[in-house]
DNA sequence: AATTTTTCTGCTAACGTTCACAATCCGCGC
DNA sequence: GCGCGGATTGTGAACGTTAGCAGAAAAATT
């Protein structure tokens, strides 16, 4: 109808046509309960007749909001985007989603370098809160957290190995309990934890924990094999696997603390001529695609991103108490653990 | 210092302190060339001293822009967050740094259903441009972005169907090229093409266009082993190889439309007992983590999602001609064609 | 030395909302 | 018949910035 390239109607817009005055419009709208019904009606209806929507950026300016959540996503510095955890990535795309179900917009950034993001989010504060996935072993960032929250900005962490912010993480305890009983139900007699322990993957330390308890509920003693240092995961899991073989210490099943490992693994045990999974069971955890695929296909204990992503964006937004909340996991049987 | 929670400072604060007006801070530090050099550095002076950002909010405000780019991506309906493409999520990830990079902030959103997205992005207008990343076959889509360029915003589409749009995709004939070029030197004599044409997915058909070409310059006759519908592309590729298997032609490569459909085919061989790569060479397209874990692992051409995500955002930001980019690929070699 | 030009800065008014407060209207009890 | 509380609505200001215009100072020109 109108032709030329049209202005987007204001309140004023709507106000006139409605024959109110300004202010009543943004009442009307954004639902007050001082306005008669049947103002209301007119005002809807007017609203919806101008294709008229609140101009978010002038609302928030004068109620000193924002209606945004940052979401940081922390990746190794000259990481190219593809080289991010699948995980994160489903992550990121939950919260997203959690976030605009309530009404909150995402603004999203990677950040190789921590000082980045600190500089990003503090200096410009656009953002009514921040959520942060991915593991940052910087000390500073702890100092800079506090210092966020004591600004009155509210911070959810996946993953954090600091234990005074509010961070959501998989029930991990429970994984290595789910991994222990599936194991040993499969009829493998001694499960071995894959994994390093003190550092700053908690997530990895947990889901010892949650291996060993089970293993001694069990009557077995927990068995460690060690992980160290390499350029990536799966080399880790490769290097610890081939070190378990020289050892043979009579393990026969592995329960890696991560997928990327139980994958690394399977390639050292098929290399050294080891049957997996007749010979040693192999499991790992993230649910990787990689998993699915893989040779024989891997039994994993899979995280719930749409879950802990719903999750981060409610400690982020509601008030109250120090939100710690585990999310649960599941267990997906494959062929790597069919004895 | 200033114990309390202190306010933010504002463009005042900062004038009263370097004994100037408000506006010339706001010209000082926007870069206005009409101002005294001393005056600017009197200014950037003071803002630093009082840690003082502009509110962006009140800036697009009066400008009238908003410094904002909507990344939209889309999913099916009931589609959790972890099954979307992970090559989607390493494009989304560098869309976000190439806009941050340009000083547009990403307001992200996954969609399911095409509604929800023209409704979030057309009626709250609060982007400056549009990135759609996947592909939707629904043609009112078309419409719909005619209509918001009309309306002065830019929207570039990574693999639109729809060639009146400004789109970026891989240089997905150069990748069949790339394909037939490898597999010819590896040693084989027969590869064929699976994957199905005429589908809203204009890349498979592009793949199939390159790898006929390079065929034919060759003096080979193309081949194709075509998918149908199946609820995962993996299942699509199992089904395609069988049925090659089937009808036993002859053929001793396959070059697969994408990687899913590559490892669904590299199952149904071994199932078949027919060795990959000795008896059969598999490669595919999109470098899925999965790929490299695979037994063995998969040959594939590499799209590269950082040279994309650049390339969609300098096509909604960039004015002028169409942008319709094609963005190079690269091979890389695994075992699964190694004869 | 007077005038013009240039360069810089201040004043004022927006941008489109929401909030605090005052004003109006209604019915009702006295 | 008058005043009074509750329910609605209007008035005016404010959020923090940028843009247009005009004025003042400095530099260049006659």
């Amino acid at each position: 109808m109108n032709g030329g390239s049209r202005r987007r109607p204001t309140s004023f817009d709507v106000a006139e046509r409605a024959g109110v005055s300004q202010p009543t419009v943004s009442r009307a709208l954004s639902g007050s309960p001082a306005i008669a019904e049947a103002t209301r009606r007119k005002v809807i209806e007017a609203a919806e007749a101008l294709g008229y929507f609140v101009d978010e950026r002038a609302a928030r300016l004068r109620r000193g909001s924002t209606g945004t959540l940052a979401v940081v996503v922390i990746c190794r510095e000259g990481d190219s985007a593809s080289s991010i955890n699948p995980f994160a990535y489903a992550l990121l795309g939950s919260v997203c989603v959690a976030a605009s179900e309530r009404g909150f917009e995402t603004l999203v950034s990677f950040q190789a370098r921590e000082a980045d993001f600190f500089g990003h989010y503090q200096e410009q504060g656009r953002a009514d809160g921040l959520v942060v996935i991915g593991t940052t072993t910087n000390a500073a960032a702890w100092e800079h957290f506090r210092g966020l929250e004591s600004e009155g900005r509210k911070v959810a962490y996946w993953g954090s190995p600091f234990d005074e912010l509010d961070w959501v993480r998989s029930d991990n305890r429970a994984a290595g309990k789910l991994a222990v009983e599936h194991l040993l139900a499969a009829g493998y007699r001694r499960p071995c934890f894959l994994g390093a322990l003190n550092t700053p993957q908690v997530q990895f330390t947990e889901r010892y924990e949650g291996y060993a308890e089970a293993m001694r509920a069990a009557g077995l003693e927990p068995c460690l094999a060690p992980t160290v240092n390499a350029p990536t995961r799966e080399e880790e899991g490769r290097r610890a696997a081939r070190r378990l073989i020289e050892r043979g210490e009579g393990i026969d099943a592995v329960f890696a603390a991560c997928d990327a490992m139980a994958l690394g693994a399977i390639e050292a045990f098929a290399a050294a001529d080891i049957a997996v999974p007749q010979q040693v069971g192999v499991m790992g955890f993230d649910d990787l695609v990689a998993g699915r695929f893989s040779r024989p296909p891997l039994t994993t204990i899979a995280p719930d991103p749409a879950e802990a992503g719903a999750a981060l964006v409610e400690a982020v937004l509601d008030e109250g108490e120090a939100a710690r909340r585990r999310v649960p996991v599941s267990l997906i049987v494959r062929g790597s653990t069919a004895r």
